[in-house]
DNA sequence: CGGCATCCATTTTGATACTG
DNA sequence: CAGTATCAAAATGGATGCCG
C-alpha cells in the first residue's frame, strides 16, 4: 500500500525521484525540516554563507561527505531554490561556483541560534575535532549586536591563524568577507581555537592577550568598540 | 583503516553504540547537529515545547515515526540531557512523561527562526498535510514581540478547533500552555488550519474574519493589542 | 493498554573507483 | 577539477512480539 503523502507529490522536473521523505506536516519546523533535514545540508549552508565556494572547496571544507553526497545535495539546493550554479569566467578557465540565493542567505539567523545554543548548552569541543576560521567568522556574526553597532561606522580586520577576513560595521549592519580590511580601525590576531573558544565565552579577552594567544592592534576606543559590538546577549525570546 | 573522529570516543554509559556518527568539526553548528540532526529529533523538542508528553502522545502526534524509533530518540534525548523522563502519580496508575530539561526548552529560539524561515520562503502547506493546533502555539510564540508585550499584563484564551489553550502576557513575557484562560481579556476561535495561515500572513485577519473562519471575542483595546503583541517582525538579524 | 525490543525490507550514507 | 558509478554499511519504517 503506497503511504498517502507520496500519492500526489507534483510531478515538476523531469526524472525526479519519486520519493523524498517528507514529513508530510502542516508545520513550518517539519516543512522547513523537509528541505533541511537530511545529513550535510545545514552544513553546505554554513559554509556558502561566508562566501559561495567551488565543489573541491566545499569537499574539503566537509570532511567525511564523500563525492556522491556532496552532487547530491547542492543538485538538491538548487532545485529546493537555496543554491544557485554561477559561471565565473576567469582569464584562464571558467569555474564553476556554488552561491546561496536570497531564500539560502535568510537562514542565517537560525544558524546563529543553533550557535549560541551550542556555547550555552554543550561541552568544550574535543581537541582533535577540525577548525575552519570561516565557521569562527560565522560564530562572530551571531555575537553582532546591532544596538552596540548603531552609528559606528568602521572596519576591522581579523587575521585567524594565517586567514584574512575583513568585518565592516556600518550603523548597525556588517558585512563580513575573506581578505583584508580597507581601512581597519582594529586588527585582531588568534589562532583559530582561541578565536572560537572567545566566540563561545570559555575565554576572556584579557587572559587571552596575557597568554599572548591574541593580540590586538588599534586605537583603545575602537578595540572597545570592537568586542562592545561582538559581544554576548542578541538572543531575542526569553 | 578506522576513522579519526571515533578512534577516542569516550567510554561513557554501558552497552553503548561505539559508532554515533559526528561531524568531528569544531563548529557549534556542527556540533549542535551532532545531538538534533538526526530525523525526528527536533520534531520530538517541537512537541515537548508546548507541554510534558507520555510516549503515546508523542506516537500519535508524530505518523510515521515507528515504535522503535521514538524509543531510541528519546532515550537519546534524555543521555544527552535535552529530555527528562519523570514519573507521574496519579491516582489509578503511574504514568511516564517526558520533559525537556533547561537545555532542551533553550531550543526554543531555534525552532522560532525556522517558523519564521518558513513563512517567508517556503510555498503553502500542502492540503492533505496533517496539522496540529499545539503547532500552531508555537507559531504564535514566535510571532511574540516583547518591546509590543511591555507593561500589558493580560491573558488570552484561544480555542483552536476542538482545543483549548492560553497565552499570559505579563510585562514582556508569554507563557502558552493547554487549557482555558483564568479571565481572558479576548476569545479567538478559529479552526487549525485558518489560524496556521493568519500566523504564516498568508490570509489577512478581517479577510478571516468576513469568512466567518475568524471569531474574535472580548474589547476592541484588548483585540488590538493581542494583535499588536502577536505580530511579525521579532527577527533580530537583517 | 503503555512502553518498549526484535526482525526485516527500504533508504540513506560513506568510501572508493572511475570518467570527461 | 567536477562530478558519476558502484557497493557495503548504517539508519529508517513498519510489523509484530513481549511484559508488567
Amino acid at each position: 500500500m503506497p503511504r498517502p503523502e507520496e500519492a500526489c507529490s507534483a510531478p515538476v522536473g523531469g526524472a525526479d525521484q519519486v520519493s523524498r521523505r517528507s514529513y508530510g506536516q502542516r508545520c513550518g519546523i517539519a516543512r522547513s525540516l523537509d528541505l533541511l533535514g537530511e545529513r550535510w545540508t545545514l552544513l553546505i549552508i554554513r559554509d556558502l554563507l561566508v562566501a559561495p565556494r567551488r565543489y573541491s572547496d566545499l569537499l574539503d571544507a566537509l570532511p567525511g561527505i564523500g563525492t556522491n553526497l556532496l552532487a547530491d545535495r547542492l543538485q538538491l539546493l538548487e532545485r529546493r531554490g537555496l543554491v544557485r550554479k554561477r559561471r565565473v569566467a576567469t582569464p584562464e578557465s571558467r569555474v564553476v561556483v556554488y552561491e546561496l540565493t536570497e531564500s539560502g542567505r535568510a537562514l542565517e539567523p537560525v544558524l546563529h541560534e543553533l550557535v549560541r545554543w551550542s556555547w550555552k548548552h554543550l561541552d568544550p569541543p574535543h581537541r582533535e575535532a577540525r577548525g575552519d576560521p570561516r565557521w569562527t567568522i560565522l560564530a562572530l556574526r551571531a555575537r553582532f549586536r546591532r544596538e552596540a553597532a548603531a552609528g559606528v561606522a568602521e572596519s576591522y580586520q581579523l587575521e585567524i591563524g594565517d586567514q584574512v577576513f575583513h568585518a565592516e560595521v556600518d550603523d548597525g549592519t556588517v558585512r563580513t568577507g575573506e581578505g583584508p580590511a580597507a581601512n581597519p580601525a582594529v586588527i585582531l590576531r588568534a589562532d583559530d581555537e582561541t578565536l572560537s573558544a572567545i566566540a563561545a565565552g570559555r575565554i576572556e579577552i584579557p587572559e587571552a592577550i596575557s597568554n599572548g594567544r591574541l593580540e590586538l592592534e588599534g586605537e583603545d576606543g575602537a578595540i572597545r568598540r570592537f568586542f562592545r559590538i561582538f559581544s554576548r546577549g542578541g538572543s531575542p525570546s526569553a
